[in-house]
Parts: C-alpha cells; sequence; structure tokens
DNA sequence: TCACACATGAGAGCGACTATCAGGTAGGTG
DNA sequence: CACCTACCTGATAGTCGCTCTCATGTGTGA
C-alpha cells in the first residue's frame, strides 16, 4: 500500500502544511493567500484545495478526539460523566511530551488569536461533543445519548477548552495536564458547595 | 433623534432582514446570494454591506446577552456560580411570549442547520461566556474572573447550548425554560450523585 | 436658502472556492 | 519491456463574499 504514489500524497500533503504554517506564523493567517502557500510548496493552488477542502483545514488536525472517547468508554461505570471525561483527558494528556505539547501550543496560540480558525475551532467543539455524549451513552449501557450524557459532554468540552486558553494565556509554563486538572476542579466547585480535592 | 433619516435606515435595515430571512427559509442560506437579498430589499450589494458586515450578520441578533449578565450579578451571592447563571437564564425565559420563541425557534433552527452559521454561532459563544464571567466575578466582588468564574460561564453556555438543540429537535414542544431547567439539573447529575430535585 | 454631512450606487478588484477539460505519470498486465 | 488504464495535476473560467474609491443625490442644521 506504500507505492511512489502514496509516498509522494504524503509529501505533498506534508510540505502543504509546513510552508502554511510558516508563513501564517510569519506574516498571519489572513495576510496570506492560498496562492502564496501553494506556491511555497511547489504545486498549484488547484492542488492545495484537493489536499484541503478549505483554507481552516490546513492547520486543524483533530487526532486525539477518537482516543479520548475510547478512554471515556473504558471509565469505571460508577464514575460521575463529568469526573470520567476529566480522567480520561489526564491519563491522555499524560501520555503527551514536550515536543507535542510545543506543537500543541503553537497550533492553539495560532487559532485562538484568529478569529475564522477560532471559529472553525467552535464548529468542531459540537462535533466532539456528541462524540463524548455517545461514548458516555456507551460507557452507560444505553443506545441513545440521554440529556445528562450530551449535557455532561458538552460542559466537559467547555471545561476542556477554557483550560486551554487558560494554558496558552500563562505561554504554556505549567503542564497542561495540571491545567486541565484544575479546570475540572473549578468546575466542581461552581456546582457543589463541599467537594474533596485530589 | 427621530429624522427621516434614522426612519429611513430602519426601514432598510429592516426590509434587508425580512426579506433575507424569507429568502434563507426558501431556498437555504448557502445558495440565497446577497445580491438577490439585496435585490428584493430594493437596495444595491453595496448597501447590504453597510448594514450587515458580514452575510451572516443578518441572521444574528444577541440582545439577551446583556440582560442575562444583569440578572447573574443580582443573584445572592451564596449561590453556586452555575445555580446563579441557571436561575437567571430561567427568569430571562419566563418574560419571552409565545410570539417571541416561535421567533427564536425558527432562527435557532435556521442557524444550527446551516454549517456557517452554526459555526459564527460558536464563535460568539466565547464573548458570551466571557461576559458571564465578568458577571460573576462581579457578583463575588473581585475585578478579574477566576478560574472558577469561567469554568462555571463556560459550562452554563455549554448547557444553555445543550438546551437549545433539545429544544429545537422537539420542535419547541415543551417551553424552552423547562428544558433548560431540565439541562441544569442534568448537569448537576453529572456532577455529584445525590442531587435534590426542585 | 445655502452649505455641509451622509447615505447610496457604480465599477473595479481581491481572495476563497468550484467545475470542466486536457495532459502527464504511476501501476498492474500482457 | 511495452501498454493501457486509472489517477494526480494544472490551466482556465467562473461564482460569491467582501472591500475600496469615486461621484451623485438627498436630508439636515445654520
Amino acid at each position: 500500500m506504500s507505492g511512489l504514489r502514496e509516498r509522494k500524497k504524503a509529501a505533498t500533503r506534508h510540505a502543504i502544511q509546513e510552508q502554511a504554517l510558516r508563513l501564517f506564523l510569519e506574516r498571519g493567517y489572513e495576510r496570506t493567500p492560498v496562492a502564496e502557500i501553494a506556491e511555497a510548496a511547489g504545486v498549484s493552488p488547484m492542488t492545495f484545495f484537493r489536499y484541503f477542502p478549505t483554507k481552516e483545514d490546513v492547520v486543524e488536525h483533530d487526532e486525539y478526539d477518537p482516543v479520548l472517547a475510547r478512554l471515556v468508554v473504558a471509565r469505571p461505570p460508577d464514575e460521575r460523566p463529568l469526573a470520567a471525561v476529566g480522567a480520561a483527558v489526564g491519563t491522555a494528556l499524560a501520555a503527551l511530551g514536550e515536543r507535542e505539547l510545543e506543537t500543541v501550543l503553537v497550533r492553539t496560540r495560532l487559532v485562538l488569536s484568529t478569529p475564522a480558525l477560532r471559529a472553525r475551532r467552535s464548529g468542531n467543539e459540537s462535533a466532539t461533543r456528541e462524540l463524548f455524549a455517545g461514548a458516555l451513552a456507551t460507557r452507560a449501557g444505553v443506545e441513545q445519548p440521554a440529556l445528562t450524557h450530551r449535557v455532561a459532554a458538552a460542559a466537559a468540552v467547555a471545561t476542556l477548552t477554557t483550560a486551554l486558553e487558560t494554558w496558552v494565556d500563562e505561554d504554556g509554563r505549567r503542564h497542561l495536564a495540571v491545567v486541565v486538572q484544575e479546570a475540572f476542579g473549578a468546575l466542581l466547585d461552581g456546582v457543589s458547595p463541599g467537594r474533596t480535592p485530589g
């Protein structure tokens, strides 16, 4: 399955993404036309859109969501939904190395500071919510996610987003996992008065 | 302050919005060019953009947020943040009449079923989050919103969004206030096991 | 009534994105 | 090794959202 064609495609895709990110960081997202990215990557503008349906797509990855969903399903069933998601996220983040965190930081900063990318990110969160809601339903042994599952999923994603924003604001000084854990703790604080800190 | 000029502007603005909504519902958002909206409203395409900076702006209102923020600040300070936001929203929704709810239903349905509008809506939620976080901070008597306030605000907005989606899925059969209350109850369920139903 | 401010329109133009068509290259087949 | 097919690519043209500049006409305030 790894003929010359496949390798060329992978290389082209990688080149486009690399040049795009470089130009975005240098000159800003809005001031970088697709034509320039294509030229820098040595392809035609057409080819850019064959690899990435929109200009925004070249920034996003969203490869973590399915992993997270599986971790959520695997959490013990007596755990409260939000605690389950929080723990699953904690587990996933612990596996991230220094370099990966740096990449995430740079890209997240770019996304948060670019309205168009921010809006798209928000749009994607809706898919993440549904994925988490499905995972919580599966864990509970039911077909369709109940309102509880959907609300818990939505709150968890919102908490995650807030944690990410905080982390970027801090320039990534603390480990992301720490900030996320603190955010989930703050969520409990915001709901019930007496909580048991971890 | 209500000279002929002002009234003309208000009329033009209203005409554009009315024709836009009509055409969007008839032919769909994506298949309705701004030029057609402008023609239907009897103005030039240029004028459309003078009144609404983007095509998406013609759909959104977002007039409720400031009201909600004020209601949040007014909640008793011993209430937990999420309960405070939930109660504030409940109060605001109780004031909505049959016709207003119908309008909200139609527009929300359009927004949720149109990716571009959905993304924009999500983008706006970020502003709503900050507004709520500020309100919670003010209520707590501090200048800058703490992480607790920001997380609570984010979770509350996420819960609200989920409630709105549920409400639209149900074609507005139950009153929106009921669905929202149920959603906030579900959030408590998702966090702590024993809760006292209202 | 006069002069200014402002709302509007016309035209050109940019950038994201799409559809169609033609040419070249990889891959399996004889 | 030659060939044929399938697919990747590019050129062209076009649509649509959105902006800029400039000129004109219409309210408004003096």
